[in-house]
DNA sequence: AGTATATATATTAGATAGATAGAGAACAAG
DNA sequence: CTTGTTCTCTATCTATCTAATATATATACT
């Protein structure tokens, strides 16, 4: 049940992004240190984000990646949902006919339920979470 | 993010035996039957759950198991907890030092809102279930 | 031209999920 | 006290996925 490093990392890739933003395009490289992980397996995330459209690229010197839409019209809701497949818990949740039970399946109302729930708490834009950012750093400042 | 088979077909398996709660003891065959999966696969599955003290067994002829508490008492956060490693979306959330940055990280104070959200609505009992089960069956008589 | 950067594709090592198999132990019935 | 039923324990297997690395190519600035 637990997020891939796919959704964590893309998460905090657009969140850099995000902090950045109005600042020019960002190089990958600066954010793999950041985030520390490898400049390779971020080539890999930011592939999909790219496609839907969350990101713009630069290439060649000074070149980099910006993020395509405001902060405040982003939610994790919609970044996980892609790079995930789907804020589910259970497949029959999105679609029901992988499982013939589907229809008196008590345990599916139950999953369906949590999934909503979660979904919900995702509700929080990449502006939020830039804010909640600047507030830790701020109380905590010793740390990177 | 998906619950792995363990922690569903362990909540259907509890399911079943409270739906059966003061019926005598059920054997795994039958079990396995109902929720069209092997029985060895159950026999791996139901281990944790003796060891936490949810199953009595008995063996040999006219064997088999008996829920250990009254289904009200049971909880899905708990049986869930127990077979996935804890209801969390990130190790962090429940040991934040396995990562320097837990207390400047903007993310994990929103993946543990999310994670706490799920379990507040795994707050049912196996009676829930069950009553939801009958519920379902008589709305839907024609299938199993 | 040369360099910095992004893009694309392939590969891989390791972990995990999901499942199966077989021998052994307990127990009730006859 | 033997036989058959059922649970119990340990081992093993395979496919898939995760996470990461490597290599080669395309683009664009200076």
């Amino acid at each position: 049940m637990k997020l891939s490093t796919r959704s964590r990392y893309g998460t905090r890739l657009l969140l850099e992004m995000a902090r950045n933003y109005n600042g020019g395009p960002m190089q990958l490289g600066e954010i793999a240190k950041r985030l520390g992980v490898s400049v390779k397996y971020l080539e890999q995330i930011i592939i999909p984000l790219k496609k839907a459209g969350y990101i713009d690229s630069v290439r060649g010197p000074k070149g980099g990646h910006i993020l395509a839409r405001p902060p405040a019209e982003v939610t994790v809701a919609e970044i996980v949902t892609l790079l995930e497949d789907g804020v589910t818990l259970v497949e029959c949740v999105e679609y029901p006919s992988v499982c013939g039970r589907s229809p008196i399946c008590p345990t599916r109302v139950l999953w369906k339920a949590v999934s909503e729930a979660m979904l919900a708490q995702m509700h929080v834009t990449l502006a939020d979470l830039a804010a909640q950012a600047e507030a830790l750093e701020k109380q905590f400042p010793q740390l990177p």
